[in-house]
This record gives structure tokens, C-alpha cells and sequence, in this order.
DNA sequence: CAAGGGAGTGAATGAAGATTCATTCACTCT
DNA sequence: AGAGTGAATGAATCTTCATTCACTCCCTTG
């Protein structure tokens, strides 16, 4: 026998389940719209059709537009948050851990296609505030990738470079591969991006005395 | 004394000036918008109002909103084209010819500023034929990079990469000041910007043996 | 089982803004 | 000077959505 605060608990738990459930739905088939037409074009109509729900309910979970848009972006921003901590924890050599998060960044651009450079195309159609808040997400997305740059010169294994400005290029390179894939996909897959992109980085800071130890990352210009 | 021939053509020529100036008022004024607002949030309104005429005279030059859009972006790569290639000329030496490439591109988007990466921004509200031209045009566009990579290449001064891969992320690289400048700024300036840009690309790829060459071009990381 | 409440619907509303076009204006040629 | 030409204007028109809200449906509760 349940009391009735279990109950309501138990109300609320299903409520809240079902919120989270709809909100992803939407995303899903706003970022899926946004990623092959700019929001300008992307009625909300559309995005009901494309959920397979009505106008109206949109507005029950976003306020409008652009908080659904907004959402999107955050969302995508907050992926590559989360899905780069974790490959980055099982490295313990540095400069391997700047390779892990590098190819953790690549691995959410493949998977998201264009809606991983949503923040790059839509970034002027948002409200100043929100802007602010899609720039502090894409800096802390950077984050592992700083501490591990960080450490790596720290630990005398890199030259004495920016940390920010080449944890920074990294990952923007990560980006680039959704942003110029029609330029890229010409002559290499995304793999072989990856992994030349990884030697070419590291070639350019990698102190020579300990260029032999990671001949496997800088592949044909160890 | 005039023929009614030399006349005419001199009408003519008046009228393609006067053609070609106004054109160059209205993509002028739209840059500037398109530069701080998307395309969306930017109506003929404003960019008559921006240059100084109604509405209606936009479409005596252009045929709809969009083909304005197009033509402002076309401009722009343009304007990557022209400016590249006169500084590139006066260098022998290949690798310094990349460097000047480089500078150039980075010059063009520091006076450009938000305009520069517009097709980043609109390439999705383009028509796909549009689209395409604007590709074509960028690609065009890192010519003289390929051109003296390729070459460096082959005189043995840097290791074996793929040229389009390099110059094209040196292309981009340029353009990330423009896109990213709201970070960048915050602990270099934009010359600090291109020095290390162009230090750390070609560290990456110059031979051991040919450092010491360049290194006025490598910096700290010589 | 009836009432209550929230989820979901989609037609109606209103605003924004792209595009048109009748009209004015300035200039050149005869 | 009078006619003709094309540039320039901007009010009126026409569409396209974002947003609202009166309504239906279903589930839970008493």
C-alpha cells in the first residue's frame, strides 16, 4: 500500500520522465531540421512535422523559437562536454590524453554532422545573453583538452606554446571537419582526418627528444 | 567633334559606372549589416536606409534578397582572391611565399572583420546552385597557399604532407580570427594571432634540417 | 462512474517584411 | 523648349510564419 505522498511521488517521477522524453523529441528533430536548413527557414511547423506533434505543443516545452533553438545548441555544446571527460580519464600520459580528447571531439562531429556546428551559423540569430552563454559552453567544452596541454609542456614533453590557443585550434579543427567536410571528403575519409590532423598538431609542439616515443600518433611524419 | 558613335559609347560607359558604383554602395551597406545581424534579421529596409535609397532601387540591381546575399558573400571571396595574390608575388623563396599567403589571408579578414565568414553563416540560406559558386570560389581562393606548398614540398623543404589539407587549413586558420575573435582577443592580438599561427604551422611541417632558415618565421619555437 | 486536470491539437490571428508598380524626378537629345 | 528615357521613390499588396487559445481526449482520483 502506498501512501499518498508515494503517490504524488510517483506522479511527479512519471511527469517529469515524460517532460524530459517530449523536450528530447523536440530537440532531436529541431537539431535534425537545423543541421540542413538555417533556422530562418525552419518553420516551427516543420519541426512539429518533423516530431510528429502539433505546433502548439512546442510552446508547452519552449517558449518560443528562439529558446528552442538556443536549447538545441546547448544541448549539442553540452554532448561534447560529456563525451570528451570520459575517453580523456583512461590516459595517463599527457600528451596521449591531448589525443584522446582530440579524437573524442572528432567522434561527436562525425556522429552529429552539421548540427555540431550549429553555434557557428546560428550564433547571430540568438539573444545577446544566450550568445554569452553558447561561448562560456564552447570554452568549458575546451577544458579537458586545456589541462592536459597544460600538463604536457608542464611536463616538458611539449614546446613552450599557448595552451589556450592550441587547446583552442584543436578544437575548432574537430569542428572543421563538419564545416568543411564537402572540401575534405574529396580526398580523405574522416579517419585519415583524424589521425593527420593528430600528427600535424603534435608535430608542431612536440619537443624532438620525445618525438620517437609517440611515432605512433605522428604516423608518416614521426 | 563627336561621331554619334563616340557618343553613345561614351553614355554607355557613364551608365556602367554609374551601374557599378551603385552596386558597390549596396553590397557595401549589406556587408556592414550582414556583418552584425544574419540575414534574417536584416530587411531591405535596412539596407536601403544603410546606403541611403528606397527600397525599390535594390531591386534594379539585384533580383531578390537572396541574390543580394549571394553577390555580397561572391565579393568577398573575391576580395580573398585579389588581395592574396599581389603579396605572394614577391616572394622566391616558397616557404616564405606560404607565410605571405598566410598574412594576406589573415589581412583580408582583420579589415573585413564579421564579413570576412559569411559564407560560413549564410551558406545555408543560399540557393543550392549559389552554394556551390561560393565553394568553387573559396576553393579558388587558396590557389597561391597549394601552389607554393606544393612546391615547397617538392624542393624538399617540407616534409611530405598533403598540400590541399595543409593550405586549406591554413586558409581556415585565417578565418577562425574572424569567428572566433571573441576568444582569441582575450589574451593575444590579432598580430600575435597570425606570428604564432604561422610559426606553428610551419613547425609542423618543416624539415629539421631547414629550421634554422626560417627562423625569424618560427619565433620561440625556432 | 463523474469530475478534474493536464497533454495535445490545429485553425485563427497578427505582425513582419519581401516584392511590386504607379508615379515623380532629372537629365539628354533634338 | 518639349519629348523621351531611365533612375529613384515608397505606399500598397501579398505571403509567410510565430504565436495563441478554445477545444478534445485520456487518465487519475474520489
Amino acid at each position: 500500500m502506498q501512501t499518498s505522498e508515494a503517490r504524488i511521488d510517483a506522479a511527479e517521477a512519471a511527469r517529469t520522465a515524460l517532460v524530459d522524453s517530449r523536450r528530447r523529441q523536440l530537440l532531436n528533430a529541431a537539431a535534425r531540421l537545423l543541421g540542413r536548413a538555417g533556422s530562418q527557414s525552419v518553420s516551427m511547423q516543420n519541426v512539429a512535422d518533423e516530431a510528429g506533434v502539433s505546433v502548439g505543443l512546442i510552446y508547452r516545452y519552449f517558449g518560443n523559437k528562439q529558446e528552442l533553438v538556443q536549447a538545441v545548441i546547448e544541448d549539442v555544446l553540452h554532448e561534447f562536454s560529456v563525451r570528451v571527460a570520459e575517453p580523456v580519464q583512461d590516459e595517463a600520459d599527457p600528451v596521449r590524453r591531448i589525443a584522446a580528447a582530440f579524437a573524442g571531439y572528432c567522434s561527436v562531429v562525425q556522429e552529429l554532422r552539421d548540427a555540431a556546428v550549429l553555434a557557428y551559423q546560428e550564433s547571430k540569430t540568438l539573444e545577446p545573453e544566450g550568445r554569452e552563454t553558447v561561448k562560456d559552453l564552447e570554452v568549458e567544452s575546451a577544458e579537458p583538452l586545456m589541462a592536459a596541454t597544460r600538463e604536457a609542456i608542464h611536463a616538458g614533453l611539449l614546446r613552450d606554446v599557448n595552451p589556450r590557443l592550441f587547446a583552442y585550434d584543436l578544437l575548432t579543427t574537430a569542428h572543421l571537419w563538419a564545416l568543411k567536410r564537402w572540401y575534405f571528403s574529396r580526398f580523405m575519409t574522416h579517419g585519415e582526418y583524424v589521425a593527420q590532423h593528430t600528427a600535424l598538431s603534435l608535430s608542431s609542439v612536440l619537443r624532438p627528444e620525445h618525438r620517437a616515443d609517440y611515432a605512433d600518433l605522428l604516423g608518416p611524419l614521426a
